[in-house]
DNA sequence: ATGAAAGCGCTAACAA
DNA sequence: TTGTTAGCGCTTTCAT
């Protein structure tokens, strides 16, 4: 009973090949726009195709073709204003190219991570861009990758995936450079607030170098580290706070900071979430802002524009993350598609070997195509200096002679920054 | 050659069923865990899959199932936070159930609605949520919909279509409020931004009530003329200034606004990114707020906190609307879920009619499920009563006798609000 | 418990 | 130009 009884699906290719009084090959060819067909079929076929309101089974054609036309994102949270402009890029460069996107958030959560990427795999996406949570995750990319799914890193590299491509922000380098603004302000008790303060002891003698294998906010702890080393302060582990990416939990972080921590005259925050918690916490402490306490703040939203002092901030390249991620995907899935075309002949550059040792010794014994080394675009944030740093205040005590020039008690500029907003680069 | 060959692509069930021994209907009962297996074929099949590094594939699997486990998501744009927030609600609710998101933005752009629409349908997603365009879509969707897509509005009505499901706030409710709390502290100039200005005249007719067929931003005008008809106010068209959804152009709408009507004495912004638009307007303006204009923003974002004085606010739930939309949607794939698992003996409450006119007359000669009539929810906003919004000022003019109290010109409370925050219905 | 074979909806050789 | 047929990878009777 081959699709002679109606099961409630959308009708296929052989009703509408009956309706039309042709074989389903015929109607495959006008519908599908493959072969020839004469415009009298394709008249009675197209007719029919409408009258049934027939769309083409998208799944079947992939079996066939084994390609989805979709691509796989991967990333802790698409609430998160970050991940949702830097999707918003990729989806927009990726589509222009006809793919869809199937979208997961992890939330940070290594097994969610891994049913992601299992999902991905059987849904067989043509490629994935991912921000990879951890080591245990390079594993299993680099088995999908191996496999032959093209595959970009976004935001976090993974030194153990030398052959995937990645795409990151220098986040070191602008942590350092944020710090070191503070530092030239002559800031000497500088806090930090992180998401991996937890391993400040083992980033310590971290390289001071970007690319490598720290996520984001362990990267920019070792560029806030370098800069007190350059500035010969020594790091005071009170001062490095944690907080998970949450507004709220930051806000009660950096409160408690400020209690105990009365001395301190500076403060960076490593990601968006946390600049909006920070700035909540110091507005409730009453310490006012840059006379007392300079702040930094990362991710240029809009509304660090908009309270009063304007926070002087790192701006990462959101958009640009994810298009340059797009861009490399579609690079990649290109390559493929040619390779695979070509597969039937000859691998280009690579003889017939059928089972050598070296595809076994990949893992699973199939083609495990040795792609060629992934390519690393990192691209530069850099420190936009506004109204929320200013010079270090005297230390308390009594008022030394060398007053402060009188009537720039709020809304102090930082030096050298004349008028509006001043960027400094990060390299 | 079948299977014979390896084409580059995963291994197939054929190859590990070979690699163990065993036939693929064995094979794919032990790896789809299905039916019986002895101890023994399951060892070797299932340590053969290891070997290979077996996945099974979504395509074939969901190619004779008929479901995809995968549900659509289609809004304007996943950029904004107000759709990022909404996304990831949908994206938690249906992903507990087990289903994956296939996503595409709009852009406001019909066009791009349709294609994305096509997309959907060709992948054959189980289930839709979209946060729809205009009327033009409304009768693709109902197509779709009468095919049997369990189709989910979100964030705006469609009156033309009462088979669907469709979550919404009650934005007309919410502007009204917003509006009514300025005229009640004596506003009378009260303008405001709005998406939706050049359907003026067209809104001042239409009826002041929610779940109807206007856009979120078209309800939220007519709240406005809604509270200044009741307040005695003619409206002014001058006071209605469009702005795209765009921080940038709003900005430059209401200095416009300011600079060509200077008797304003309140603003109400319909949007979010419209709202911080305004306040960077208002800031640059020099007026002080609330002082000398008061503002009413929309959606209740982190930073409104953060600014000084602090917005005034309608919050919506933005989450607990995506949430909505997505228990709404498991709901009718269960429903369509059991009936077609039922189709083969008898629809429930309905004989089996093969192919009455009913049927033929839905559109297509197929079997168009007459759904039952499809749910409104309507989630209630309110007003968040903060530091933006005072009494209107006295008209211009020499001094009125009655002063201000002193010590009073800067961050004053609306009245009624003693301490902190103030929230206010707005059914 | 297992295997042979049909079939999901489509595309692609190959014949006619 | 058109139809016949095999087959994508899997599930599912139906025999055995």
């Amino acid at each position: 009973m081959r699709n002679s009884q109606r099961r409630g699906g959308p009708p296929s290719i052989v009703e509408v090949a009956r309706a039309a009084g042709v074989s389903t090959a015929t109607a495959g060819r006008v519908l599908g726009g493959y072969g020839q067909a004469s415009a009298a079929s394709r008249t009675k076929v197209e007719e029919a195709a409408q009258r049934l309101g027939y769309r083409p089974n998208g799944l079947a054609r992939s079996l066939i073709h084994g390609s989805t036309e979709t691509v796989g994102v991967i990333v802790t949270d698409i609430g998160n204003s970050f991940f949702a402009s830097a999707v918003r890029a990729v989806t927009d460069v990726v589509r222009a190219a006809g793919y869809e996107i199937l979208l997961a958030n992890t939330d940070s959560d290594p097994a969610a991570e891994q049913r992601a990427l299992t999902v991905m795999w059987e849904k067989r996406v043509d490629g994935l861009v991912i921000a990879p949570q951890g080591p245990g995750t390079a594993e299993r990319l680099r088995t999908m990758a191996e496999a032959g799914l093209p595959t970009v890193l976004l935001d976090r590299p993974l030194a153990a995936l030398p052959q995937v491509d990645q795409v990151t922000i220098n986040n070191t380098a602008c942590a350092r450079s944020a710090v070191a603004h503070l530092t030239r302000l002559g800031h000497r008790r500088i806090a930090v607030v992180s998401e991996a303060a937890r391993d400040l002891d083992r980033l310590r003698d971290a390289p001071v170098r970007d690319g490598d294998d720290e996520r984001p906010s362990a990267a920019r702890l070792v560029g806030y580290l370098a800069a007190l080393r350059r500035a010969g302060i020594d790091p005071d582990p009170a001062l490095v706070v944690h907080s998970p990416y949450d507004r709220d939990a930051a806000e009660r972080a950096v409160r408690r900071l400020l209690r105990r921590n009365p001395d301190v005259t500076a403060l960076f925050c490593t990601d968006n979430v946390l600049s909006s918690g920070a700035v909540a916490a110091l507005q409730d402490s009453g310490r006012v802002c840059p006379d007392e306490i300079s702040l930094v703040g990362f991710d240029d939203q809009d509304w660090t524009t908009l309270v009063r002092p304007r926070l002087t901030v790192v701006r990462q390249p959101r958009r640009e993350l994810g298009a340059a991620a797009g861009r490399k995907l579609l690079e990649r899935m290109a390559e493929r598609a040619r390779s695979r075309a070509g597969t039937a002949s000859a691998e280009p550059g690579d003889g017939d070997r059928t089972d050598t040792g070296a595809a076994e010794a990949a893992g699973n014994g199939r083609e495990a195509v040795d792609l060629p080394a992934g390519e690393r675009v990192v691209l530069r944030g850099r420190l936009i200096t506004r109204d929320s740093t200013g010079p270090a205040p005297r230390p308390s005590g009594p008022t030394p002679l060398a007053a402060e020039p009188s009537g720039t008690m709020s809304n102090r500029r930082a030096p050298g920054s004349p008028s509006g907003e001043d960027e400094e680069d990060s390299a």
